[in-house]
DNA sequence: TCCCTCGTTTCATTGTATGAAACCTCGTTA
DNA sequence: TAACGAGGTTTCATACAATGAAACGAGGGA
């Protein structure tokens, strides 16, 4: 266990003081030293800075800290011309209006996937889908779509992580992704989220490599299994023409 | 000035590695070296830490570094059930019908503003208001509001602060403030931005405490001195009902 | 081929982050 | 009212972790 020793420590210690910010929007001081299992004074420097530049502050009142407006200023200029969040967005209307359930956009980050845009559907029982939220790369159709059509090495990867559930078999599982190449599409029922099914295709760009997986998803009385095979050609053929769009 | 020492110097040169990406969504190392004035091999080591935790990643291909999406993580789960953001939107979307042009949401942030929330205007020309905006606290209806509605020490600090422009009169800027607070809002022409113009009124919360400031701003020849006049006792209105909203 | 720029790694040195402890400042309880 | 406890804040000696110079590697133009 030697690996990386390259990385400043007190950088770190910050950025899990920060990362307690998702979930959890308010913390006082002794709260956060106890979550990152750091004495108090430390924490208490740690907050001074972050306060410094923005990026907690402190709400009058409770005096109790919160995440800063530096976050959402980030958030807002990360979006570049060519960001798929924006370019994809109104084919992903396009299959919301054509499907009427919600639609998703997710990218792998490291041994998770991250939703990065999402369109909700409008029915008045809805699968919700908060744009940001961070999930297992395990299961869910996306899941598998991430998994499936990435380098073997990524898979490896997921696969070895320690968070990856012990109790699926790794055998089994990656047959369920050799099919879901062969298919070009993944479906899952009540697979991550009691009463939710989804159906997930891959966004290959024009060098291609895949980007994201295009998610629809909705509750699971709705998509049963014979829908979500009836729904696929259309969300498969969106995902093409997405990818198209893409560097 | 033997300011704040309680402080860590590795955090705030790491937050303001960050902070480059304000901007400019792709850096090379070098760069930030030469923006941030460090080291390479410091910034080499700051940036590896920030990868670590998910906060910027390097584009594979221009092996350039661009944010992560741990930023979009934290900025979508920063809102809370009570976040103005949200709470005032429905009434943000009335206003902008009623009038037909673009409405923002600005909080204080230290001496300088944020535009926390917007809604376009839908005619062919525009304000284009991008949220996350971050934007001086002097000049602008918005800045107005804000400084006049609030605590005379809050004034007295923007108006010390560096990035205050020396070119202002504060004797007739603080008269003109006085004439907002009588009035009840605020409006300027070409006064920030060559062409665009705008009227703000101030939210206050049910405790008499300014939140925020509403405005409403478009291009200048369709609001002209004297239609920004009869369109600002609807946005006192608005800002009123908002208020009321509010803890 | 030779530069030149950019990123990576090493390492001795020092300054700086650290955490124990003492110190505040409230709100709560006896 | 006083005593208490649970936050939060500040101080300070010490060790060790962050630092930046320098050397190294890797492309990519010229």
């Amino acid at each position: 266990m030697d690996e990386e020793k390259r990385t400043v420590r007190a950088v770190e210690r910050a950025l899990d003081v920060l990362l307690c910010f998702t979930g959890k929007s308010e913390w006082g001081l002794s709260e956060i030293a106890g979550k990152v299992g750091l004495h108090k004074s430390t924490v208490h420097r740690l907050l001074a800075t972050l306060e410094n530049r923005g990026f907690v502050i402190r709400d009058e009142g409770t005096e109790k800290y919160r995440l800063g407006f530096r976050i959402l200023e980030l958030s807002s200029n990360q979006s570049r011309p060519d960001d798929p969040s924006i370019v994809l967005l109104p084919e992903m209307e396009r299959l919301r209006n054509e499907l009427g359930e919600t639609v998703s956009l997710y990218v792998r980050d490291r041994t998770e996937r991250v939703r990065i845009q999402a369109v909700q559907s409008e029915q008045p029982i809805r699968r919700v889908a908060p744009v940001g939220a961070r999930l297992p790369l395990s299961v869910g159709a996306s899941s598998k779509v991430l998994l499936a059509f990435a380098d073997p090495a990524v898979r490896a990867e997921a696969m070895a992580d320690p968070a990856w559930p012990q109790a699926l078999d790794k055998a089994a599982y990656t047959r369920q992704l050799e099919d879901i190449v062969a298919r070009g599409y993944a479906t899952s029922f009540e697979e991550r989220e009691p009463g939710a099914a989804a159906v997930a295709a891959p966004i290959v760009n024009r060098s291609g490599k895949q980007v994201a997986a295009l998610a629809v998803s909705g509750p699971s009385n709705r998509m049963a299994p014979e829908v979500m095979h009836r729904q696929a050609p259309a969300i498969v053929e969106a995902a093409k023409r997405m990818g198209a769009l893409l560097g």
